[in-house]
DNA sequence: CACCGAGTGATACTTTGTATCGATACGCGA
DNA sequence: TCGCGTATCGATACAAAGTATCACTCGGTG
């Protein structure tokens, strides 16, 4: 939370209440997940504190596999890529150390000058696994 | 295009034109292209018609750094990924043969198991870096 | 207490995407 | 060639998603 106070910006209920849920929600939230979940905001808020916390690094914006796009916490760190489990929508994140290795072959596979990158990883999470029986 | 001409459908002057407009822009065109270029469709159209070459594989969304999502036409063959110019959009398509001891790094730094995946690559191209003088 | 900017809710409005419907255009068999 | 069913198309009505505006509240400060 103590990142939320930061240039004079306040956590206040309803960004409290919203940040709540993100941590529970480890399938990330939506616009309409607030309008049906509890902490009842109005729907300009909805919009507004999600972008908040986007420009605050708070929360990133993760695709499911169907192109839906959903906002989860970032619980760690700066550099980071998301897995998603295709069953029960869990996001994780997860680090690598050999990303930089990777990085440089796909460097030499191409023309021009890498400057930023995304990964993501769609699973079948070890819950799912267990509980799908496969 | 003949690609487009299966299970009965029809390679129709509307699809035709914009699979030509497909084919030059390479940073990728979205239902406001349509509407602004030439090859005047309907409005219905321009998103029926998107849908169906997503469906049929000719054409794949991509997402800008800024989080656009830009359609794309696919010119190589099935696993690929793309690379964005940050600067002017253009899109390429590489593959890497690299790509399956990366995932093996991967998967060895998290839990689950992975079923697909997605890597995108933010990058100034060669022309660009020419251009920019930098 | 007065002031001021951040935050909020309600609502109007714009943009984006979908569903519907009548009218055409094509491919194909009789 | 004629007739028919399906695929398409344009126009339009609708629904959903996101933004802009405005008046009001809340906290902190002098």
């Amino acid at each position: 939370m103590a990142t939320l106070e930061n240039g004079g910006h306040r956590a206040t209920a309803p960004r409290k209440a919203i940040a709540k849920l993100l941590e529970k929600m480890y399938e990330g939230i939506t616009t309409e997940t607030l309008s049906e979940e509890p902490p009842s905001v109005s729907r300009a808020m909805e919009y507004r504190t999600i972008k908040f916390f986007l420009n605050a690094g708070v929360v990133c914006k993760v695709s499911k596999m169907d192109g839906e796009r959903v906002n989860i916490l970032t619980r760690v760190g700066h550099r980071h890529y998301h897995s998603v489990c295709v069953q029960c929508g869990a996001v994780g994140e997860f680090k690598t150390a050999t990303i930089d290795r990777s990085l440089r072959a796909f460097a030499s596979d191409l023309p021009g000058q890498i400057v930023d990158h995304r990964i993501r990883l769609y699973v079948t999470c070890d819950y799912c696994r267990a509980v799908g029986g496969k």
